[in-house]
DNA sequence: TCCAAAGATAGGAGTTACTTTCACTTCCGG
DNA sequence: CCGGAAGTGAAAGTAACTCCTATCTTTGGA
């Protein structure tokens, strides 16, 4: 990973955590992109090249390119779906037990303002095409469609995990609300 | 039922019909709102009246206000998954089977263009919630938590359908994709 | 070590059409 | 027949996002 690479990275990051703190502190309508791009002095301009939009600041994840191969090596000793459970609770986890003060600032903003919801709403659908079409030829008859839906069942008990554990103000470890959910989704004929 | 309330609806169903085409002729962008208030013969102001954004015009759905009553019902004599399966069938099996290509249309225009899936997916967070508070009566716990967990099932479903459906040009009724949907995501753990 | 080429940034101007507001008019409903 | 809700029209604002060029920084090879 060269300088330039680091040094993106680097803006990033900082931009990211700068803009979320500004957002919370006084409304995400109320910051103007200038603003931002001042705060972390860099030019509006160059904040546009790494985030095509100002929700996108918020929604963008460091560490998204982590699931792939998570969901490699995981495939190789499980079944599709308990390999996606495998994945989320490693990735997931560890970040949002270490850096949770944050991650509840993010999840705040990404549950309470529509058009940021709305963004990251999208982003799941496509995660949900990736995530279908990695596991897809790992199923007995390497059918898309049900991959999309194992894929689809992995991200509703994942949501369903975050959203529990920001209601709780991160009471529970992530892990745990993870793996309940899968449990739970699992046997949903079971619920009465 | 006054003919205020009736002249509304039908302003709101010809609005959208006609946007509809014409962002499917022309492209979502291009039509701007102003050229959909001339054709429909109204004032812009009238039409931001209706609806609160543009993309609104698309996802509006004329028959939302039938699940509720329609999910009451079922819920009588049925599970609480069981009733959200049957009120789907019943509200979209008939609506989509009759109205063909303009609902083909319509989920074109929402699985293509991205803002709109946008709002779209920030629509079904609320229903998902709506859901979940008529079904949670009825679990034997009364638990909320696992009342959101059904209803983001059963979205999850009647989407997983609903893209399918699109996706072979409505070859298949609708109604047996929904019940094929249910039925997998129950034995979700017996998938290989 | 140095240098050329590739790529990133600053800075600023522009554009666009979505959306809001308000005073005014029309017309349904009891 | 009147009160009040809904439609109209015009106008303006807004800030997100785009585009451009000059300037600087990094990179990889000589």
């Amino acid at each position: 990973m060269g300088l330039r690479e680091r040094n993106r990275h680097n803006t990033l990051v900082v931009t990211q955590r700068t803009a979320i703190e500004m957002f919370v502190e006084h409304g995400f309508d109320e910051v103007k992109v200038t603003d931002i791009a001042a705060e972390v002095d860099i030019a509006p301009s160059t904040l546009y090249r790494h985030f095509p939009t100002k929700e996108s600041i918020v929604v963008w994840d460091e560490h998204d390119d982590e699931y792939g191969p998570a969901i490699a090596r995981a495939l190789q000793d499980r079944s599709p779906f308990e390999a996606l459970r495998c994945a989320f609770v490693t990735v997931l986890a560890e970040r949002y037990d270490t850096d949770t003060e944050f991650q509840l600032l993010r999840a705040q903003l990404m549950s309470d303002v529509p058009s940021i919801y709305a963004a990251s709403a999208s982003d799941d659908a496509e995660t949900q095409e990736q995530l279908a079409h990695l596991i897809a030829p790992h199923l007995g008859d390497h059918d898309l469609d049900t991959a999309r839906l194992l894929a689809g069942a992995a991200l509703l008990a994942s949501y369903w995990a975050f959203d529990r554990w920001q209601a709780e103000s991160a009471a529970r470890p992530l892990a745990q609300l993870i793996d309940e959910a899968f449990d739970r989704i699992s046997h949903l004929a079971a619920v009465r």
